[in-house]
DNA sequence: TCATGTGAAGCAGTTCACAGCG
DNA sequence: CGCTGTGAACTGCTTCACATGA
């Protein structure tokens, strides 16, 4: 039976569900990503009172490809208007509302060190859609305090804090080897999407979807642009390496 | 000549350069993005006192492809050896000095808000490789401040003091609507690699390479996962969007 | 024999070019 | 007309399967 490598274990852990975790005609993570830019674009083009724009438009302005875009946005329903294009405002509320982003989601920050503190400020997560409702640290010395609104609370409060709050994704911003046990604590409260900043990259599994950011990888990719001298290096568009 | 979208500027701005940037065989970001991995499951292989693995058992310990790895190694040599797999030792040096890992770069960090802070403090951006070697900020009032040992300037003083320091990468971690001129400045000041954090992507050129880095993308990617109840999403391995 | 390195096959994501509709 | 929506062509990445060589 020659090699075949590895069967390519088809996603482990979680005992015996019977598929894949991804249905339907999954939508690809790239594309996500495109609608999320698109959606900016038209929220830009909003602020400046433009009511209507084409797929070239948006291409020409935001440096993207105009005949993605129509893809893209095909994919979801027709939303433009032929010989005409796509209605701003109309099409920013629809990415809106299939990215999940027309409503508010609570967070938890699992890490309140100095990047966790950051994001506890970050407008960008904390505004909009966003919210961070509650830090949570191995530090007892930081339990009762807080960063801006954002109350501090001890690890084993998690569950309940959580709960309590309808947290729905979890931030962690713990050093590398807290991450594992910072993980399988919010899966125990219940939360099914999670944000890893930690330098240890975390397993998704179908009920908990992580994300890893891992920030050092982008140095590494602006190091070998460097070493190359600038060729011998594609253009971008890059991953953010998440877990199998 | 029907439509054909746009031509796709051939890479527009900087006047008449006669070519894209990247030359011969481009390595593609992916690929980049593998090897920081593969190089991390080595080091972590190493810490346990390991010297040899096979393709097969770095996949299957960290989750990865065994013929991916292969593939993505043999682009740039022959580094294993048959019917017995690689020297991890070895391996990670010529990993390392692929990437341009193998030596320190200074860095500078433009905008000491909260994430520049934290960025400044962040273990992950001062040791080996990578090294903040000053700060920069628009408020006067920061100036002559330090944050551990990196000294804070202002923003004037950058191109001084970015030379001096023979400062290689820029990280961004400015609002907004400051992250256009921040990457002027640093432009000015002969910084060809960018870390960009603000909220606003800016366009990469080959003479000047930014990487975009939006944080609130990956949220948006979690959110459509739970308004989508985690079926229809695909899996992960995602860009964080750069520029064309 | 065992595991690498590699053409060939397969799959995915992008671009093209045009039919269809306002 | 003009611009969307979409099959078809294309490009590039991943996986397979095996020849090669220690």
């Amino acid at each position: 039976m020659s090699e075949s490598d590895v069967p390519r274990a088809g996603r482990r852990s979680a005992s015996g569900e019977e598929s894949t975790g991804a249905r339907r005609d999954a939508v690809s993570p790239l594309t996500l990503n495109r609608l999320s830019v698109y959606l900016r674009s038209l929220q830009e083009l909003m602020d400046r009172g433009e009511t209507s724009v084409s797929s070239q438009r948006l291409a020409s302005e935001f440096h993207l490809s105009a005949s993605q875009i129509r893809k893209d946005l095909a994919q979801f329903g027709e939303f433009g208007v032929r010989g005409v294009g796509y209605d701003v405002e109309i099409l920013a509320s629809k990415l809106s509302s299939l990215l999940g982003l027309d409503r508010v989601r609570a967070m938890i920050l699992v890490g309140v060190g100095n990047l966790g503190t950051a994001f506890a400020r970050y407008p960008a997560f904390n505004r909009g859609s966003f919210q961070v409702v509650a830090g949570f640290d191995a530090d007892p010395a930081k339990r009762g305090r807080t960063i801006g609104r954002i109350p501090i609370h001890s690890l084993d409060e998690l569950p309940a804090v959580a709960r309590e709050k309808k947290a729905e994704i979890a931030i962690l911003a713990v050093p590398g080897d807290a991450a594992a046990d910072a993980l399988e604590r919010v899966r125990q409260a219940g939360i099914t999407a999670v944000l890893n900043f930690a330098p240890t990259s975390l397993p998704s599994t179908p009920a908990c979807r992580v994300k890893n950011v891992d920030l050092r990888i982008h140095l590494a990719e602006l190091s070998f642009f460097l070493e190359s001298g600038g060729d011998e290096y594609a253009e971008d568009q890059t991953p953010a390496r998440s877990a199998s």
